[in-house]
DNA sequence: GAATACGTAACAAATTCGGTTACAAATATA
DNA sequence: TATATTTGTAACCGAATTTGTTACGTATTC
């Protein structure tokens, strides 16, 4: 699977920390350990989410969109897996013309997979970038920003 | 992703269905709509797991090595899915040295993570080939093989 | 011994992903 | 206005992954 869930939580989390004020694509990226190009596209996925906000020229970067408290995991998975609905992806490739079996098999897993999509679809709205910033700032050693204390 | 779960699926489904009698890779890929190999290799990776016999030969193939009552999808999930653990994958390629937050938010991360991942797992075990099988069965048109009635 | 069928290595084409360079557009500031 | 900064985005590369395919050895039945 691709990184682009954990490099957008941390970006989030980041701006969360932040409180407001703007925040480069090259701090950003270098705190995520990629290049900025590659937060810039991500961002502009998250933009179009409507989960954060930048701004161009000198002094500019990106903010939130709104509250950490009003953005959940389940956001970012959404923002950020153009292919949530292929999860389980269940196409298999050309299906047998015989009674069109992949078709039939295709729509049987959609139905049995759902369950399990939907359950984890919970899971995530559940947490809040807020909590993530919070769980990280306990994490972190004293000291560090975004440290607790 | 790929689409070696809903394979690995369909045929399970189809041994299922066969009840015992030894079903050849030629058979299984034209059902499944692939090649004859590619399901050897996921056949292979099943029987690794236990959830297969095969049988090489003359009359061969493969049948399932325990009823189909007792195999889940989680058990089809865990054995294809190598990656299972990186569903969704955190390392975010090389953390920042900078109080090593990279490191962090992996810890972060995957503790965020754990519910969601848990709650699939659960949804997953709750359904069995024979679930699949059936399922089948009422969605396949009559005269169908497999088809109820 | 012949036919059947699996097991697996090897390879190619397609796709995807992350990193990188390059450059236009926008914006603050001197 | 001129310059520095920063985003937005296209383009490309290399690595990795995935799927399909050929080829061939091995096992089993008849």
């Amino acid at each position: 699977m691709n990184t682009r869930f954990a490099v957008a939580t941390h970006i989030l989390a980041y701006l969360a920390h932040a409180e407001g004020q703007p925040v480069s694509s090259e701090v950003l990226a270098s705190s995520a350990g990629t290049h900025p190009v590659v937060v810039r596209r991500l961002v502009s996925t998250l933009r179009e989410a409507g989960l954060v906000q930048s701004q161009r020229g000198a002094g500019g970067g990106t903010v939130l969109a709104r509250p950490a408290t009003d953005i959940s995991l389940l956001d970012v998975f959404r923002a950020v897996q153009e292919t949530e609905p292929d999860l389980f992806q269940v196409n298999s490739t050309n299906p047998n013309t015989h009674c069109d079996l992949g078709r039939v098999m295709q729509e049987t897993l959609e139905g049995l997979f759902g369950p399990a999509i939907e359950a984890m679809r919970t899971a995530l709205a559940a947490v809040s970038v807020a909590q993530v910033k919070q769980e990280l700032g306990k994490h972190l050693p004293q000291g560090c920003p975004g440290a607790s204390g």
